[in-house]
DNA sequence: TCAACATATGAACAATCGTTCATATGTTCA
DNA sequence: TGAACATATGAACGATTGTTCATATGTTGA
């Protein structure tokens, strides 16, 4: 992101918009925390992993039954997965052969279901 | 997304697969409704909407202000305020020669403080 | 140890995305 | 009406992303 400085005299209301820059100074969280923000929200913007989640909901699965309960191969799960392990979302855990993936926690639930009121509306 | 069926029979547990199957089908929502929910979250996943978002939840601005405030021009502040409105996640109101950017709904200030938990863990 | 299976991963590709630049549209005031 | 300002938008660009393919790693049982 480069800076471009617009002019601080900007729509002819130099009071407000000083005003603006204070509360903007003092609300917004550090950049870093919306960066991250940002690369959370992220993840949940791809359907593949939002259905992997809807699939975790309701079970713990290895990434075999994944793969085929969602019609895609298994490579491409598996790299979702660890995307969504990355960020902390689902967990996995080896049994033999077979690595099972879980929900992280519960966060996830309230997030997407926050997301679906807005989408039902 | 191209289909790629990978065999029934995967992981040697036939049964387990079978009723994951069928809790798939009873409760994934439909193909269409996570389309759009992975859309929405698509919305939060960058970081100049974030900031924008973070502004109009402290006041109505114009989109010279917020450009100013979050030194960037004019037209990527106009950019992402249209795919901001697109998604009704703002509205706008024009006053004069400027134009006036607010939230529409609060759900926006629940997803972003459901997200802003699960980043602080 | 070796074959068979389950999963992970790197490279490559097309597709999508955010910003910039140039310019168009809309509004006010002289 | 025309100049000045505020905003919107289309094209172009580099950057990022999701999937595929090929192959590597890890595990089991013979």
């Amino acid at each position: 992101m480069k800076p471009d400085f617009s002019p601080v005299e900007c729509c002819d209301s130099v009071e407000v918009h000083e005003s603006l820059l204070k509360i903007v100074d003092e609300s917004l969280p550090p950049e870093e925390e919306l960066y991250d923000l940002a690369e959370l929200f992220k993840i949940f913007g791809d359907s593949t992993r939002i259905r992997i989640l809807f699939v975790l909901f309701e079970a713990e699965v290895c990434v075999c039954d994944l793969a085929s309960a969602l019609n895609m191969n298994q490579s491409a799960i598996s790299h979702q997965l660890r995307i969504l392990k990355q960020s902390q979302l689902v967990k996995s855990r080896r049994e033999g052969k077979s690595v099972f993936y879980s929900l992280a926690d519960d966060h996830v639930r309230t997030i997407i279901s926050q997301g679906l009121e807005h989408v039902e509306e």
